[in-house]
DNA sequence: AAATAAATCGGAATGATTCTTATGAATGTA
DNA sequence: TACATTCATAAGAATCATTCCGATTTATTT
């Protein structure tokens, strides 16, 4: 999935076409990271001074339903991330301070599928979190910042 | 960890026996399931009038500090749970209706650890989502119901 | 260019959670 | 037991993320 074909899974599915759309897709595909909708805000509200929250969500919401974004919930938010091109299933290690990913090809669930008579499954998460190789040195930093005052 | 043993832990860490900490702890201690903050004033407020949501939060906040309770995010609220009395790292089997849950022994990070030299890893999060019998066999009927009119 | 359906704005509404300030309750000590 | 201290609580205000609503604007179709 890239911009382009998320552009023409909007048209195809009878949605419009307009800058913000085309804008917020640009700001996705450019970072492999999961992303809250005020950061997408702000990163677009130079450009369209009036933008507004509603639209944020409403498209953050479609572009989910429409499998253009993957979702996850955070620290007490909904963040997002352009739905990797890799076809094949898999999850994340996601960086708490800035919302990096990298890949994690395997998947618990297909290594050693969990089933229960009892429960009817529809789903599962693995996330494995930490701190990225930029966001760490910052982190080690500002400790020993604290540690000299 | 029951309930005595999360009583005694709260006093040797200096916090006041109160009637209504036992009462959630107790909460807790019968159902092996999430529950969310708004559940957990929806069943005490009989017995405790005025009950405020401050106090819910703070104590169970302070539960979860102390291991007394396992966290978890979901469906835009913060849900907890007794901490599980097996000595070993597990995850779980959870109701998306009623929050109930099933052990799952497995660990992905054990059976195959995540490492990464660019990532500092600090935690990871596997659960499986699904509904119970209970919930399930509701949601058959329903739907059944659904059909008919 | 006009018609129409969808997208957006701006702000109000909602829901979960946290904060604040004054009051009340539990514990340790005399 | 009485008192002082410290913690816990109530009540409601404040905050933060998210959703909803009515009026207006824009993209697409004709």
């Amino acid at each position: 999935m890239n911009v382009e074909e998320a552009m023409n899974k909007l048209k195809e599915e009878g949605y419009k076409h307009t800058d913000k759309r085309l804008d917020m897709l640009q700001l996705f595909s450019d970072e492999s990271r999961y992303i809250a909708a005020k950061d997408v805000l702000e990163s677009l509200q130079d450009k369209y001074k009036g933008l507004s929250f509603d639209t944020i969500y409403r498209n953050l919401s479609l572009f989910s339903q429409l499998g253009i974004l993957e979702t996850t919930e955070l620290d007490g938010e909904k963040k997002f991330r352009f739905s990797c091109s890799t076809d094949h299933h898999h999850h994340h290690l996601i960086c708490l301070d800035c919302g990096k990913t990298k890949h994690i090809d395997e998947c618990p669930m297909v290594t050693s599928p969990i089933s229960d008579e009892g429960f009817q499954v529809v789903g599962h998460k693995f996330e494995v979190y930490g701190y990225c190789e930029k966001c760490g040195e910052t982190k080690r930093k500002l400790n020993e910042y604290e540690k000299l005052s």
